[in-house]
DNA sequence: GCCGTTTTCGGCCCGACTGTTTTCAGTCG
């Protein structure tokens, strides 16, 4: 199938491909920006080609134009086949393990003919290692290291995991003789799904004892680096972290630096050098070497003759342009959020009552509430049958007699059956005041066949809300097959709203198709799909999707008063 | 491999730290 994706990931083989072979640094870099741009793009790759953006796209050029074309007509690129065959196969599992690169792994296997990652560690055991050139007893004890991180974690972690844990280092930080400043930077602060390890930029006076206070920070295992300016530590929770130590007048330069893309830098950098300036993680430079104090990050932009970029955009797509013509969005805030729906009681498989996932939403200044729980297929949550549906509904109607500051709304969480009709028919569902459809079902059919399941759900006049789009766990289970352009269409034309699911284990939809639902004229909700009081917090994920995906307030119908909100969930039924 | 209103050749973002070295390559972000 010709996709983008799929092409995407070609171009990134070839990069490491190319890489492990010692080509060119940026001829590599060539094929990893060709990956990065298909993977921006946001409409299919044949009509990208048809309409010409090949040659108006920077950074393809002859050589990958004609590959990309030869991908759409064979969906093959001979070139990378090639190329695929004259490198091992086991260099792109060793080129995971943290310590070990291109170099390094070429050389393993090219000496110690290592054909596995088992095969690496039993050769580490032996001691095999120290003493092939350039290797020594340390880097030897250092790949083990790396093996064990992989194993544990495969090298990636939930943002819901390190981020509060990182804000409260950084808070520790910050408490400490002669620091000034401390922040959370690198992908947390982008607020990536999911992320390596922990970035903290501390800005301290020159006579500050930085190895003091570092060794001071609680739950810390062990030094894996340390140097004047940068460490590298183990925290017993199993995530590594890096904190960087500069003087306070370089603070705002050095968090902008930490904060990355490495992609954003690159475009920075880029233009900066048009403007005859140089960026580095200390400041702005002018040509003659004289350096360009900036207090805070606004300034660094505006030296630069751009708007702010929120940490959450900064991720090498068009921000650049977009923040040269004042063109950003103003994002959405966590303040914004009125209320939320997607939220389950005892009624189904939610440890709360509804009386006490009601109380939870008023604690936390909210005025509205829907509660959804299961539908009748969904045995395994205990899914309501018909005549607990009007239990329910009574006790919702009791509670919202009782009480002035909060409206609870009567939902459900309806099962998008296989064949795409509901869980229960038409007149049942004009009952409640807005329905959810997820799929908890059949994932294994057919991308067609998903697509048009989940599709002809939504032309259903009572759904509102599309839950979890595409079902993806993450860190364990990818979505099911999905023609997302194709949904995100749908929904438009059907005017059905697309959840923000925002428990941490799924963040679906993902922020990397926000935008182009927006442009499709697709309303969103951020919900919290909460099973305990707790769970509301994770509003706070989901707006960090919502932001991640460049959307603003008005964007999301949760930002509203309960009567608008209510009424753009009820627009199909019109 | 890509790019260019100084360029079709010679650049391409930039620096810290480690380990194995005696001046630097490899890795990382």
């Amino acid at each position: 199938m010709a996709d983008k994706h799929e092409l995407a990931q070609i171009f990134a083989a070839v990069a490491v491909l190319l890489e492990l072979k010692g080509e060119n640094h940026f001829k590599v870099r060539a094929y990893e920006s060709a990956a990065h741009t298909l993977e921006q793009l946001k409409t299919d790759l044949a009509s990208f080609v048809a309409d010409g953006g090949l040659e108006e796209t920077k950074g393809i050029g002859k050589a990958i134009s004609q590959k990309i074309a030869e991908y759409l007509a064979t969906g093959k690129i001979a070139f990378y086949e090639e190329l695929k065959t004259s490198v091992p196969a086991v260099l792109f599992e060793l080129i995971k393990i943290p310590g070990l690169g291109p170099k390094k792994a070429m050389a393993l296997y090219e000496n110690l003919g290592i054909q596995s990652v088992g095969e690496l560690e039993y050769a580490c055991r032996e001691n095999r290692l120290a003493g092939l050139p350039g290797f020594g007893l340390k880097t030897q004890e250092k790949i083990l290291e790396g093996l064990e991180y992989v194993k544990r974690f495969q090298g990636q972690q939930l943002l819901s995991d390190v981020w509060p844990l990182a804000e409260k280092i950084a808070d520790f930080i910050r408490s400490q003789p002669g620091v000034s400043a401390a922040q959370v930077a690198g992908s947390i602060r982008r607020r990536k799904e999911t992320v390596k390890d922990i970035d903290i930029v501390v800005a301290a006076d020159a006579g500050a004892d930085g190895a003091a206070f570092i060794t001071a920070i609680p739950g810390v295992e062990r030094i894996l680096s340390q140097g004047t300016t940068k460490i590298s530590l183990a925290l017993v929770s199993g995530v590594n972290m890096d904190v960087r130590i500069v003087r306070p007048a370089e603070f705002a330069a050095a968090l902008h630096h930490f904060t990355g893309s490495k992609e954003h830098h690159i475009a920075l950098r880029g233009l900066a050098k048009e403007k005859g300036l140089k960026i580095n993680e200390y400041g702005l430079e002018a040509a003659d070497g004289r350096r360009i104090a900036v207090r805070d990050e606004q300034e660094f932009y505006r030296a630069l003759g751009l708007d702010y970029i929120e940490p959450e955009l900064r991720e090498g797509a068009d921000e650049l342009e977009l923040a040269a013509s004042s063109a950003l969005p103003l994002l959405i805030k966590e303040q914004d959020i009125t209320g939320v729906f997607h939220v389950h009681t005892t009624y189904s498989d939610g440890s709360a009552t509804l009386e006490e996932m009601a109380e939870a939403v008023r604690q936390r200044g909210w005025r509205y509430l829907g509660i959804t729980d299961h539908s009748r297929t969904a045995v395994y949550a205990r899914g309501l049958r018909v005549e607990t549906v009007v239990e329910q509904r009574r006790e919702i109607d009791r509670l919202n007699a009782q009480n002035q500051d909060l409206t609870i709304f009567a939902g459900i969480e309806s099962d998008i059956l296989p064949d795409g009709s509901l869980d229960y028919p038409d007149e049942i569902l004009a009952q409640f005041d807005f329905v959810i459809a997820s799929v908890h079902s059949s994932f294994r059919q057919s991308e067609a066949d998903m697509t048009r399941r989940i599709v002809k759900a939504m032309t259903n006049r009572y759904v509102s809300i599309l839950g979890h789009a595409t079902g993806r766990i993450l860190l364990a289970r990818d979505g099911y097959e999905l023609d997302m352009p194709a949904v995100i269409r749908a929904a438009g034309e059907t005017g059905t709203a697309i959840e923000i699911n925002a428990n941490p284990y799924r963040l679906d939809l993902d922020w990397r198709w926000c935008r182009q639902a927006k442009e499709s004229g697709v309303l969103l909700a951020v919900n919290p799909d909460a099973h305990a009081p707790e769970e509301l917090d994770y509003v706070r994920y989901g707006v960090a999707v919502a932001r991640k995906g460049w959307l603003t307030a008005a964007d999301i119908i949760n930002t509203r008063p309960a009567e608008q909100a209510l009424a753009l969930l009820r627009r199909k039924r019109n």
